[in-house]
RNA sequence: GCGCCCGUAGCUCAAUUGGAUAGAGCAUCUGCCUUCGGAGCAGAGGGUUGCAGGUUCAAGUCCUGCCGGGCGCGCCA
């Protein structure tokens, strides 16, 4: 419906364009957008304003002259046209198409939703990447379920979605990881050894010496030569560690298909490989004994080292090997999700994804804002330096996954988060996630109450009632709403989208008897149910939050 | 000091990216259960969108300057 409202829109507003001799500028587009407010049509457009612009006329008459255009063509798409607010034309839509997206739902059922938005464009998220360091905290939760949402989303419109997660395995953080469980190992037998400066102080980490002890019968480390010790003892909490992670993501239904390791980099050589492809693209230099990335030809406020005069590689060296393998691997777009200490490395990895030969907007590079969690209305204290955590797992273990999945998305991933464990826990109204949960199992049960099959086979004019058009018209937004949050990579709108769902219904059945003597009405009632559990059912799975059937 | 982000109802956030009368949830108050799930619905109060200018037919949104807050700024990772 909105698709030939929309091409014949357009070819009005071409033939203006050309019965004038006026060439149409670059990017106009006429856009048509739900109405705000009751009683302003199925949709509204503000081409009118646009035009008048162009064609030095008032909005009004320009909008006068759409719509007798409209009518000229006969056999309308829409009921009636109206003009409003000096110049915005609004579009009442026959009863019958209106509600024909019902039956359209119902036909499509689990692909309802979907499109070809992304045409199978090849897209890699990258999210969490969190260094194998420690157990998940909150903050990385947030962003496993933003980017598992987000990839979810992107496969619905039809992109084709590469979901992976950079493993740190190599450098600095794990040397001293490697070390820490190494002092502890020391300590666990007796022998004194204080923790390496900055060491990671936390309990888990005695735990995992623990079990090279008692598990792996490794009692006897200390008498060969200690790097190999060391590298056992690094490589043994990487693993422990990354179970302990993919743990999480399997209980939070969070999924990657790849986990990408920076060692292999070094050990492919792919490091040497990717300096070399920037040093041929001129984009490399050498000063005061280091060598550089002229990173400020593409926008970073100053070039960055990628080698220091020791020879070392600094983290940006790996960093671009990693992103130059996304690139050989033909990924054309790129997504990034990092956490907020990572803010001003942003410049700097655009640049290099730029000197390795994306455009600059294939590249995506996103902050997940940390998360405050609130309980009794108090900050829950979060320390990481005491070795404290409070980790991923005892947040889902408390609230449960389907409210940590529907609380960390349902705002901006780029907002700060305050996150209310009390409000999350509430088996009532106030919770957010049973709201939308209680619609869909209020309709299973619906529909298993009525009795009858939902068949398409009905008349849609007897859904004329104010609360049957919103809700019609709420629904018939999903595949667009899917595409608003790929197109932005923000699957918090789905989840105000959905929200919005939900409220239409619980109104329609308020208001409503959905099950009645008169047979006709009913099924028209149940087709428009069903189509509602459709739209709640795939939408909730978007998000990865379960839709049970009873509650 | 330089750079980026933010400032909207008592609180947490929206506002289809420049559109119409700035909307939701929570909190407060008032109603609605003899029939399909009340984990629901209806209604009320609550706003000079931090301040001052500017651009535009149209500004919460864009520009300039203040005020207030956050973050980043290493041959660290």
């Amino acid at each position: 419906m909105k698709f030939k409202i929309e091409t014949t829109l357009a070819t009005i507003v071409e033939k203006l364009f050309t019965a004038r001799g006026i060439e149409k500028p670059a990017g106009f587009s006429c856009e048509l957008h739900p109405p705000r407010g009751a009683g302003r049509g199925d949709l509204s457009t503000n081409v009118a304003f646009k035009l008048s612009k162009i064609l030095k006329k008032k909005p009004a008459e320009t909008a006068g002259m759409i719509i007798a255009a409209f009518e000229e063509l006969g056999d309308s798409p829409v009921e009636r046209m109206e003009i409003a607010g000096g110049g915005f034309i609004y579009f009442f839509f026959r009863k019958k198409d209106l509600g024909s997206v019902i039956v359209a739902i119902h036909q499509a059922d689990r692909r309802y939703g979907s499109s070809d938005y992304g045409k199978g464009k090849k897209v890699i998220v990258e999210f969490v990447s969190a260094n194998p360091t420690g157990p998940m905290t909150i903050a990385h939760g947030r962003q496993a379920a933003v980017g598992d949402s987000l990839c979810r989303i992107l496969k619905a419109a039809g992109y084709d979605v590469h979901a992976e997660y950079y493993l740190n395995d190599a450098g600095r953080q794990m040397n001293l990881l490697a070390r820490s469980v190494w002092a502890r190992y020391h300590e666990l037998l007796g022998h004194e050894m204080a923790l390496p400066e900055d060491g990671y102080k936390g309990e888990y980490v005695r735990q995992i010496a623990r079990d090279i002890i008692e598990k792996e019968k490794k009692d006897n480390l200390l008498q060969g030569p200690e790097d190999k010790a060391i590298e056992y003892c690094g490589a043994y909490a990487v693993e422990t560690i990354m179970s302990w992670i993919k743990t999480d993501f399997a209980k939070m239904r969070v999924h990657f298909d790849h986990y990408f390791s920076e060692k292999t980099l070094y050990e492919k050589k792919s490091v040497e490989h990717a300096l070399e492809v920037l040093r041929q693209k001129g984009f490399l230099f050498e000063n005061e004994g280091a060598l550089w990335f002229r990173s400020t030809d593409f926008g970073d406020d100053k070039d960055r080292v990628v080698k220091k005069s020791t020879g070392e590689y600094t983290y940006l060296a790996p960093d671009i090997a990693y992103h130059l393998s996304k690139y050989e691997r033909g990924y054309e777009m790129l997504v990034n999700f990092w956490g907020p200490d990572h803010h001003g490395y942003i410049p700097r990895l655009r640049a290099a994804c730029q000197a390795l030969g994306y455009p600059p907007e294939a590249i995506h590079i996103g902050i997940v804002q940390l998360t405050t969690l609130f309980r009794e209305g108090q900050p829950v204290r979060m320390s990481t330096r005491a070795g404290e955590f409070v980790t991923l797992r005892e947040l889902y273990d408390e609230v449960g996954v389907d409210a940590t999945r529907f609380f960390f998305t349902m705002r901006r991933q780029e907002s700060p988060l305050d996150f209310d464990l009390d409000l999350a826990k509430e088996r009532s109204q106030e919770n957010p996630v049973y709201y939308l949960q209680y619609a869909h199992a209020r309709i299973a049960s619906l529909l298993k109450f009525a009795e009858e099959k939902v068949t398409t086979e009905v008349d849609l004019g007897l859904l004329s009632s104010r609360e049957e058009g919103e809700l019609i018209g709420c629904l018939s937004q999903f595949p667009e709403m899917i595409v608003a949050a790929s197109r932005l990579l923000e699957p918090y709108r789905l989840a105000d989208y959905l929200r919005q769902v939900a409220a239409c219904f619980h109104k329609f059945y308020s208001f409503h008897r959905i099950v009645t003597e008169d047979k006709d009405l009913t099924k028209a009632r149940l087709l428009l149910s069903d189509a509602t559990r459709i739209v709640l059912r795939n939408g909730l799975e978007l998000l990865g939050i379960s839709q049970p059937e009873s509650m």
